[in-house]
DNA sequence: ACGCCCGCCTGTAAGC
DNA sequence: TGCTTACAGGCGGGCG
């Protein structure tokens, strides 16, 4: 599922393959995809003619620049994939956004379970954020902030660790999967309240999130068993065979030999290691 | 302020 | 074998 280290190989792809290129057509036909667009007919137009400038990202939404100083962003949600692929090439199903570059290929966001979304904006500071993602918290790997300022974030929150990991508010660009391995990383039980932590331990899960994320995207992300993740390219990510808890219920925790257990946290599955994690 | 649930979706896999 | 059900989960909204 695409969180940050999927969606920074995404944005690391699109910044390869589509910066420079002309938007030379242009077909938002998906009514889910493009719900923030109640008139889907004033998309394409402001789109065609402009060039990409650059591509940016906060948390899980990227930032495709245009010439027009308009920004495209996308969201994947839980199965969106941005695919670069020849225009020629046909179009898998639940293709909903489709650019035709002036290079002869398309750049195509394909989303069967259309939780993902696609909309254009103008940001009131030019070149900046959209203003659609200013409710986001700091991002852990634009930002980097230190362990000092980390703590001072923790001290005020009532919340439980896997919860406030997970809200995008907080810190922007963390699911489900790399909560659980920050978790692990960290040693410390997903239903710590997080202004009950040592200053050890508050240091301990900064190290951790900075490292497992810096791990995710050297490895590309992560790809689980329904393949739904890929880049732009349709490679498949390698950072699930580093997973230590993530999908490993039963399977021997890799520092104590402990059989990791799955926990429902909130209506989802939480992987952890009952003796490491306290 | 926080926890928890639901609804939105489709594809896959487990269960009967 | 074939149908039904569960599950995967990001996110916004609602409710307690």
């Amino acid at each position: 599922m695409p969180e940050l280290p999927e969606v920074e190989t995404v944005r690391r792809g699109l910044r390869s393959e589509v910066v420079g290129r002309r938007i030379d057509r242009a077909e938002p036909t998906g009514v889910r995809t493009l719900r923030r667009h109640p008139d889907r007919s004033v998309v394409a137009p402001r789109l065609v003619g402009t060039t990409i400038d650059g591509v940016g990202r906060r948390g899980k939404f990227l930032a495709i620049g245009l010439s027009s100083g308009d920004a495209l962003v996308v969201h994947l949600g839980m199965s969106g994939q941005l695919l670069v692929r020849p225009s020629a090439e046909e179009r898998p199903r639940h293709t909903h956004v489709v650019l035709g570059l002036d290079d002869g290929r398309d750049l195509r966001f394909v989303d069967p379970r259309t939780f993902g979304e696609v909309f254009v904006t103008r940001p009131s500071v030019p070149g900046g954020l959209p203003d659609e993602l200013g409710r986001l918290g700091f991002d852990p790997l634009e930002d980097r902030i230190g362990a000092a300022a980390f703590l001072r974030l923790l001290a005020g929150r009532r919340t439980r660790l896997k919860s406030l990991l997970m809200d995008q508010g907080f810190v922007a660009g963390i699911g489900n999967i790399y909560s659980d391995e920050i978790l692990f990383g960290a040693r410390l039980a997903h239903d710590r309240p997080a202004n009950g932590l040592s200053p050890p331990e508050g240091r301990r899960l900064h190290r951790s999130m900075l490292a497992v994320l810096d791990d995710a995207v050297a490895r590309r992300g992560s790809s689980l068993a329904d393949a739904q993740y890929r880049d732009v390219y349709g490679q498949l990510g390698q950072y699930q065979l580093r997973h230590r808890v993530y999908g490993r219920e039963g399977q021997p925790c890799t520092r104590c030999r402990t059989p990791i257990r799955r926990a429902r946290v909130g209506g989802r599955s939480g992987y952890y290691c009952p003796r490491c994690q306290t």
